[in-house]
Formats: C-alpha cells, sequence, structure tokens
DNA sequence: GTCTATAACTCGATAGAC
DNA sequence: GTCTATCGAGTTATAGAC
C-alpha cells in the first residue's frame, strides 16, 4: 500500500484492516509508521533479483535485449494495474526523499540495485556499444527513462507516454550499436 | 508547499502560518483542500511561459538549444534547492494520480503545456532531425528524462544522474542530427 | 472579508488483559 | 504474540461574532 498509494495517504487503520490483524499486533513488530516503511523497502530490495529480474533473464539471453526485457516487465505491470502502477519505488523517492533520510537512504539502495542489474548487462555488450559511452551513465538514463516513462503513463492513464519513450530510447541503443560497428569497422578494416 | 512538500504532507495550518491568514479566510475562497491544490495547479499552468520558457528563449535562439536551455533551467532549479526539489509536478503526478481524478487531469494539463513547448522546438527544428522521427514522441522522451532526471537527482541528492541523464540525451539528439544530415546528402547530392 | 473558537473526525501509538 | 480499548495530538472544516 505504501508503494501504491503513497507513504502518507496510507493509515495505520488500512493496513490492518487489509491485513486482518490488530494495531498490538503491528505495533509488537513494528516501533512505528516509520519503521514499518523501512521494513517494505528492505523487502523490495531483497525482491527485485528473484522476482523481477531473474524471470526476465531467464528466458532472453542477449544483454542489450535483457535490458529491454525489464523494461516489458514495468510495462506488464502498468498494463495489469490499468496505468495505475509503475515503479513502486519511483513513488515514495518523491514523496519522502526530503521528509526522512533513512527513507531516502533506503530508497537510493533500490535505485542502486536496479542501476546494478542493468550496468552489468551493459558491460556484458562489450564492444556493441561505443567504448566512449560510459555505461554508469547509459544505466542512470535507462532509470531515468523507466521512471519518467511511468510517471507521464500514470498520468495519462495510458501506455503511450511509456511505448513512446522506450522506443526511442531503443532507437538510441540501436545508433549507439550503429556507431560502435562503424568505429570498429575503421579499426580492423573488414575482410 | 504543494508542489515542494507533497498534498498529503502539507497541513492547513502550516499554510495559514505561512501565509499569516486564519482558517475563515482560506475557506471564504476555497470550498476544500484539494480545492486549494486545483487553484494552484492553475496558477502553475498560468505560469509556465512567462516564468520559465520565456526567460530562456529570450537568451537562445536555436530551436534545438532551446530545449536544452529549458531543461539547463530545471537543472538550476535543482542547484538552488540542494537537489530537493526539481520538477515540481512530477511530484503531484506520482502522489494524486490516483487520490483525484480532477487533480490528475490538471496534472496531465501542466505536462501537455510542457511538452507542447519542447515539441514546437522540435519542430521548428525541421529538417535538422529525421524525419522518421515522430516530433511528439520525442518530445514525450524529453519530458521523461527530465523528469526521471529530476527523481534520481532528488534520491541522490546529487546533480549527476540528472547531467548523466541529459548529456546523453544530448548525444542521442547530435546523432539524430547527424542521421538527418546524412540521409539529406542522400536525396540532394552535395554540390 | 477576516477573525476566534471549536466541532467532528482521523491519525499514529500505547496500555494492559489474555 | 494478539487482542480491545483508548489516549492525545493533529487533521480538515465550520459557526458565528465583528
Amino acid at each position: 500500500m505504501f508503494l501504491v498509494k503513497g507513504y502518507e495517504a496510507t493509515g495505520i487503520a488500512e493496513i490492518l484492516r487489509e491485513a486482518g490483524v490488530n494495531s498490538g499486533s503491528l505495533y509488537y513488530f513494528f516501533k512505528t509508521k516509520e519503521d514499518l516503511l523501512l521494513a517494505v523497502l528492505d523487502w523490495y530490495t531483497a525482491h527485485l533479483r528473484p522476482e523481477v529480474i531473474d524471470p526476465v533473464f531467464a528466458r532472453v539471453n542477449d544483454p542489450i535485449e535483457r535490458v529491454f526485457g525489464v523494461l516489458e516487465s514495468y510495462r506488464t505491470m502498468l498494463t495489469m494495474t490499468d496505468c495505475r502502477m509503475g515503479c513502486p519505488i519511483g513513488n515514495l523517492a518523491i514523496e519522502m526523499s526530503e521528509q526522512s533520510e533513512s527513507v531516502r537512504r533506503k530508497i537510493l539502495l533500490n535505485f542502486e540495485n536496479w542501476r546494478h542489474v542493468v550496468r552489468q548487462c551493459l558491460v556484458d555488450a562489450g564492444g556493441r556499444l561505443p567504448k566512449d559511452i560510459d555505461r554508469d551513465d547509459l544505466s542512470t538514463l535507462v532509470l531515468t527513462v523507466m521512471e519518467g516513462a511511468v510517471m507521464q503513463a500514470r498520468a495519462h492513464r495510458s501506455l503511450k507516454p511509456y511505448d513512446a519513450s522506450v522506443a526511442l530510447l531503443r532507437d538510441y541503443v540501436l545508433r549507439l550499436e550503429a556507431a560502435a560497428r562503424a568505429s570498429y569497422s575503421n579499426v580492423t578494416p573488414s575482410n
């Protein structure tokens, strides 16, 4: 609920009702509402690889296609929720970054975790991308596009902004690959 | 305060204190808290051009540079607020899109307003961009990159993700311009 | 049109029985 | 470890004097 509706908009009473427990039980495990959020963010960090990344990597082998496979899985999330939920972390990133320092740090960790996966794919792509394109920066752009596109899709209640953004990101990557091929053939004359 | 801290996190009492008025005055003009937010969003729509766009357009003439000039002004906002505030609409877009339909519509209007400015620049760029690149889609990508980059800059409390994202967007646009030049010389042989 | 006072309610959190 | 009952503060919004 924090991830979907946001922190402030989610009341403890609502959480208790949904969980079918009483406040005593919740406060036995979590000292405060913020403590509960921190635990949710830890859970989400642990959940990214087994639930989101691994299924994509199991069916896609090409490192660059894997990146777009991950983006595809966020598209699926938008589809299934009628564009009401995209990346759950992005919501909280904006709402909580200046309200709580410890929450901000955990959100950062989630972003870095995500970006690490993408960066590894880009590194695995090796010479298919121009060597003067920083892989870390490119992984930042991929996260940027995902988050910005999800935001617009939610505001529009439509996949169109998401699809348009990802399609142009793909166009960019294709042009990067073409440039890498061209510069490769400069160094090593073909046949 | 809605734009900086979010809707739920901003209390009426806080607004009254900051404004130096009493609740009776506020509720004389605005029926509810949501009504006040809707008025703020209207105000923001009206202020985009005179306060954000016009100053940039006054000092930059090149249509493509104008787009990056606008992005530069969001960078300035991040700098001045120590990366605590970027695009004020993005915050609300995520927080309020599913809480209130009328708020969502006004946020959409703000996005469309912004995107319209960028799209016009891209249309003005004419043949400098490949003709098979949809200008509307590209304006979506520009907004996507701005919002996603601002989100990460806030989470990191650093300009680095913003700068990296915008630099790669510029690299993409440069490659698009190069491609347009190349295809132009195919049609109209040079000299 | 602005004030003070407060209604009506929800919030996060606690106490203590079981 | 979970329950019920409730505290105290904070919330949005209203009433009525001026």
